[in-house]
DNA sequence: ATACTATTTCAGAAAAATTTCAGATTTAAA
DNA sequence: TTTAAATCTGAAATTTTTCTGAAATAGTAT
């Protein structure tokens, strides 16, 4: 479990360095820009913390040159500012979390976990398709790098469609798996034509490139594009 | 900042708990060991102070408790003798800092602010959200350079979402933070309207830019601007 | 002890989300 | 084309969640 710690500022760095070598992962730290990217050729990390603000360089075209050498490195970003754009450039660019300063340090550790269960067990921390972008554990979702606001059911529902795109979906599957309770076969589906009706709505007034269609007789499928 | 005193002695143990309270943390006492093992296992302090000399068991091996239940509670040993072993011994346990009994009560303060600081926050010493800025150490908060005051648990409660700014925080999660130990599953979130109520109102007549905006079924968020 | 302060509980009010409803529209198949 | 079932829609009704001020309790200091 190697770790590189990408911060220009020597306190920081050295408080993050000592912490996480007290949970035990193997620790290397970099100071410019110039020191990263050499150890990033040389090596891929489990996860690369990487302060944005670097005074050599954007953090930003660091990411792109991870893209560029096909690196599969995590990187959690880490920024001075809380600005909304450079967070969404950032995951843009495949980063995998954000974190702004100051943090706690026992936040940044279940961050670099999550990060690191995610890895290993083939999780994902983001569910692409078509410009839709869904965040399962921070319930934000994306259209075109543009937050749009769900509620609980809607939510639920599109999480669950984004999970099994262009896969027909009865509604009684569907009603299991977001109502759960409603079990005993359901004879009447007003209630999930309601929510289906309103989260179309607001993926349309997005310019979702996704849809939930309806298959006549059998339930409902999320077409891509 | 719960900190829990280990310490035999009762006459010494009040001297602590009295002055650390007026120092506003939220002081919990063990006088034996196994009182000590008892309340480790349930919470995780943010500050641990051990007297490493108990009458039913040796405070390292505390340490060693610590260790194996993954706990990362900063320990502070107080050691009625120096003795270099029980120091050596102590930080190889992964405990974070040795004093000498006697000791200053403000010597001992300023020990704690230190490991508080290390802890939380990046070792930064405030943290900073629109126009509002807390002094983790200090117990402050200020908006708009103009000192504002808080309870105790507003302020928990506020340096919680400070270290966390847009993001969505269960109020299960809150609970778990500020308050520790109501464990299982809390079915009635009553104390934590009260306190967000009341938090709110100071922070709007300060004037600060900042909202702690509800998520409909899922929490709270902090809201910069 | 008593006085004082902080915190939680309570009960009713308000706000917000979800479901129900009644009527309109679409669909597949005779 | 006609029909019956399936799906959709906007608005009303219901349920759930959150908020509020005041009272009760717990906690500290004198």
């Amino acid at each position: 479990m190697k770790i590189l710690i990408i911060e220009d500022e020597p306190s920081l760095r050295d408080i993050l360095r000592q912490y996480l070598q007290k949970e035990r992962y193997i620790v290397e730290t970099a100071g410019t820009f110039n020191e990263a990217i050499t150890k990033i050729e040389d090596y891929e990390y489990s996860c690369i913390l990487l302060d944005i603000m670097l005074p050599d360089g954007n953090g930003l075209s660091l990411l792109k040159h991870l893209k560029a050498l096909n690196k599969k490195d995590n990187v959690i970003i880490l920024s001075a500012k809380d600005s909304i754009d450079d967070k969404v450039t950032g995951l843009e660019l495949g980063a995998d979390d954000y974190l702004p300063k100051p943090f706690d340090l026992s936040e940044l550790n279940a961050r670099i976990k999550s990060v690191l269960r995610r890895k290993h067990s083939g999780g994902q921390l983001s569910i692409d398709n078509g410009n839709v972008r869904l965040y399962p554990d921070k319930f934000d979702v994306f259209v075109a790098s543009e937050k749009i606001e769900l509620l609980r059911k809607e939510y639920d529902i599109l999480h669950f469609f984004m999970a099994r795109p262009e896969f027909v979906v009865s509604k009684n599957t569907l009603a299991e798996a977001v109502w759960g309770d409603h079990i005993d076969q359901v004879d009447n589906f007003d209630f999930i034509y309601a929510q289906i009706k309103n989260l179309r709505k607001k993926l349309k007034a997005a310019g979702a490139t996704i849809e939930i269609k309806s298959v006549y007789g059998l339930g409902y499928k999320l077409f891509v594009e």
